[in-house]
DNA sequence: GTTAGTGCAAAGCCTTTGCATGAGG
DNA sequence: CCTCATGCAAAGGCTTTGCACTAAC
């Protein structure tokens, strides 16, 4: 899992219409390095270079959701958590309801079932996005 | 979509070892006859004979959650929502991001995708429960 | 009579809003 | 320079906790 220079985060932001801030991109790193999704407060606790103020943050988060740069995911951890949104990586999550450890899931129904609800939905006119997780128990949670 | 007597929801919660009080028995009614998911807030602004406090719903709600009699639901409103869980009626949805108008999927790929997901997990013994959700725009909103 | 359920008050926690200051292009 | 980004303070909203009282069985 390479992480892309910090040029390229300047570009994808700027070609988005967003301004290429230091903590901008120091949060697009950290997206991009992180293995598994991370709520507002556990970026803030992973913050190296100064500091970042919470409320910049969930700004900062919101306009890279808006821009597609990240995506919300919803672990059923009582917060938002937040991944960085690559080309080519679209994945889902196992969850464990009993230590919450979290595992990719790279198959994906998504875009095919997506279409087929489209087909069949007397209400809807498109489709931009889908959520999936599952949920079940890690083997370190069985024993 | 016819909703069982109430006689059908007292046994359900005595075999889930729950006690079967009119605050229990109403809320399964509600929930029973509701056309989508609803909010601790919604059920309590649609309560019908007598009051229910917030508190006293959001534990009754875990109880039926946990004794899977009801489900819940992200369907990114910034709150939870919770359905019936009756056998047999398995779905998923389409939320619009425009109007939050809300419309039942009943495809779904999740358990056989969930067994190769588990398959394929290297951390994971078992899975329970999945949510698959479908974000997009309704016909009205494009208009 | 025991135990589970309920209400009230209060707190906890994540997240958002408003406003003034500061930095990017 | 003008606009967007940031920090601070405060509030908002959903949800949980503690404790005393009530009702199911």
């Amino acid at each position: 899992m390479k992480t892309p220079p910090a040029d390229s985060f300047s570009a994808l932001l700027r070609e988005r219409g967003l301004r290429a801030t230091p903590r901008r991109l120091q949060l697009l790193s950290l997206l991009a390095r992180a293995e598994r999704p991370m709520s507002a407060h556990e970026i803030k606790a992973k913050w190296k270079r100064g500091r970042i103020d919470l409320v910049t943050l969930y700004r900062a988060l919101d306009a890279l959701v808006a821009a597609t740069l990240a995506r919300r995911v919803d672990l059923r951890h009582g917060h938002i958590d937040y991944e960085i949104n690559r080309s080519g990586n679209h994945h889902h999550h196992l969850v464990c309801t009993g230590c919450g450890v979290i595992e990719e899931v790279t198959a994906c129904p998504g875009k095919n079932l997506g279409e087929l609800a489209l087909a069949r939905s007397a209400k809807f006119a498109s489709l931009e996005e889908h959520a999936l997780e599952f949920f079940g128990t890690c083997k370190a949670c069985v024993a």
